[in-house]
DNA sequence: TTGTAAATGTTATATTATTACATAGTGTTA
DNA sequence: TAACACTATGTAATAATATAACATTTACAA
């Protein structure tokens, strides 16, 4: 059974605007759209962006400086993320598939060591795209 | 046969100093480090950055806004990057491994979607501080 | 020799992220 | 409940990373 994580106030106030959006969101994007909730400061932005992060409620998406939810019900992957990314429009999708998560979980180097963590993301063009 | 890039004159200063270096280098440690050589602004620094990461000659590190020369003596994986990041003494190495590079870049999604281009970030503890 | 693409130089500014310090809330346990 | 540790919050300042806009120069092929 997973760690229940209460979140804080703050926490919750932009974990709700990442997990409402559809698409990843920058930090001074969601500062800009949580003023009128009382977050003043970068700080607290990143402050809850760190710790959601963290218990794995949001992934950051490295190439994008960007934020998105959890897309997994169990948020149990954050130590193993991989998403999908439009060069075009910039969509974003958490991919979840138990063959290439296995296979990524027990790669080990020439040298035989294992990775506790990784983080994949590919890159392409989307269907909608792409059929343009 | 690979195209030959000749670099141009910042290139090759900006390629060097990665070139010569154990451990990636960023933007603006570069700067520093290229002043004296008569570049003198960032945008300088990172236009050369730009281009040597488009023909393959560096790579970036997304987790860590560092990069590194290419360890592949082809320089033609840059579509297909996969490195092992160090989380205590932050060594970075480029992997090549035909298996996992032939796997990711045969990956099709659920919706049978393949992508043209991937990045992987391995983290973990290298041997050394593993022992510590 | 002219056209064009690539590269350079420079200033200013935008974007992303952290340091430092002070205060307040939450939950545990003595 | 008092004392404690831990987490979270608030605020100001600043550091670190990256790009926009504009002017000029170089490389080189047509």
């Amino acid at each position: 059974m997973q760690k229940q994580h209460n979140l804080s106030k703050n926490q919750k106030i932009i974990f709700d605007l990442i997990d409402k959006s559809s698409e990843p969101l920058k930090a001074y994007s969601i500062l800009f759209n949580v003023q009128k909730k009382g977050i003043n400061a970068p700080l607290q932005v990143y402050r809850a962006l760190d710790k959601l992060v963290e218990i794995g409620k949001i992934h950051k998406i490295e190439s994008r400086n960007a934020f998105i939810a959890c897309q997994n019900s169990s948020c149990q992957i954050s130590k193993a993320t991989a998403f999908s990314i439009c060069e075009s429009c910039e969509k974003v999708s958490e991919i979840s598939n138990t063959k290439l998560s296995k296979y990524l979980s027990n790669f080990a180097d020439e040298a035989g060591m294992k990775y506790s963590k990784y983080n994949l993301e590919f890159f392409g063009l989307c269907k909608k795209c792409k059929s343009k």
